[in-house]
DNA sequence: CCGGTCAAGTGGGTAC
DNA sequence: GTACCCACTTGACCGG
């Protein structure tokens, strides 16, 4: 139905978000975390009758001086900082007991941590090349099933742990970056439905006025404005024939209305 | 010094 | 019970 079609009042203009959002996750504590418009939410904008029967990346790599020379297989900034202070995640260090390179740089570094007497969490720094590796993994697949991650992690001379992490933490950013996005999206869309909405009152100001202002016989609901099947004119007579399609008010016109049997229209 | 970034810790949930 | 994921938090580090 055309904009122009609406020619009587009993309009309702609504503005919202329909949700279609089909969550699996178990604790979303915002709406809006996740997936904007690909959560599900949908801005509406609605204009109904009331009448009778109805009513939506690449994070920068912040290389501390320290590691300019993009070394894969520096130890300093690979494994020198993983914190044996208070890892609860035994699981993993017991998966890790398989003897690797990995593992003895690590322990060799935490060793020399623990010679220092500094029991502190040091801040592990990803070399380029390493940061580099892990989002062409990432490019590939965003999760990694436990083969991929060893192989990850024996390449890049982490532990499993420490590849496991990062993929969980590049999700992370990946969400919170295309939730960034959705919000931007979903407030462009909010003005724009505002301004349409706004429009679409004002018309319907201007149609009310109009109404007014019109004969009582003009003023029929839309619906009985359709066209006589049998003689085939609109209610309103206006044609190339004056003299046939136009009528007088005595003429009786040929509104037709679906409500009236329409045999019995002429 | 302060705010941002990010690796890592923690706790809870789910699937198998 | 284990392994994994996610949300949230912590703490080291860095640049302005």
């Amino acid at each position: 139905m055309g904009f122009d079609d609406i020619c009587n009042t009993g309009l309702v203009l609504g503005l919202g978000f329909s949700s279609t959002a089909d969550y699996k996750s178990k604790k979303i504590t915002t709406p809006l975390v996740g997936k904007g418009p690909s959560l599900g939410l949908e801005p509406s904008l609605t204009l109904s009758l009331i009448s009778g029967d109805r009513t939506y990346e690449q994070q920068p790599i912040k290389i501390s001086k320290d590691h300019q020379s993009a070394d894969l297989y520096r130890q300093d900034s690979a494994a020198s900082s993983y914190s044996n202070a208070s890892v609860k995640r035994e699981r993993d260090v017991g998966s890790e007991e398989t003897t690797t390179e990995v593992e003895r740089v690590s322990s060799r570094v935490i060793s020399d941590e623990d010679d220092d007497g500094s029991n502190a969490r040091k801040k592990l720094r990803l070399t380029k090349a390493q940061s580099a590796l892990l989002e062409e993994s990432f490019k590939i697949h965003s999760t990694l099933n436990p083969k991929q991650k060893q192989d990850l992690a024996r390449e890049l001379n982490l532990r499993p742990r420490q590849v496991e992490v990062w993929f969980q933490n590049r999700r992370a950013r990946t969400k919170l970056k295309q939730t960034e996005v959705d919000c931007e999206f979903l407030k462009k869309c909010c003005e724009t439905l505002t301004e349409e909405n706004r429009r679409l009152h004002k018309e319907l100001h201007e149609l009310k006025a109009l109404k007014i202002a019109q004969p009582l016989y003009m003023q029929l609901p839309a619906a009985t404005l359709t066209m006589c099947p049998s003689c085939e004119r609109i209610g309103g007579g206006v044609g190339e024939n004056p003299s046939k399609n136009a009528f007088t008010i005595a003429q009786k016109p040929h509104f037709y209305s679906p409500f009236n049997n329409p045999s019995a229209a002429c």
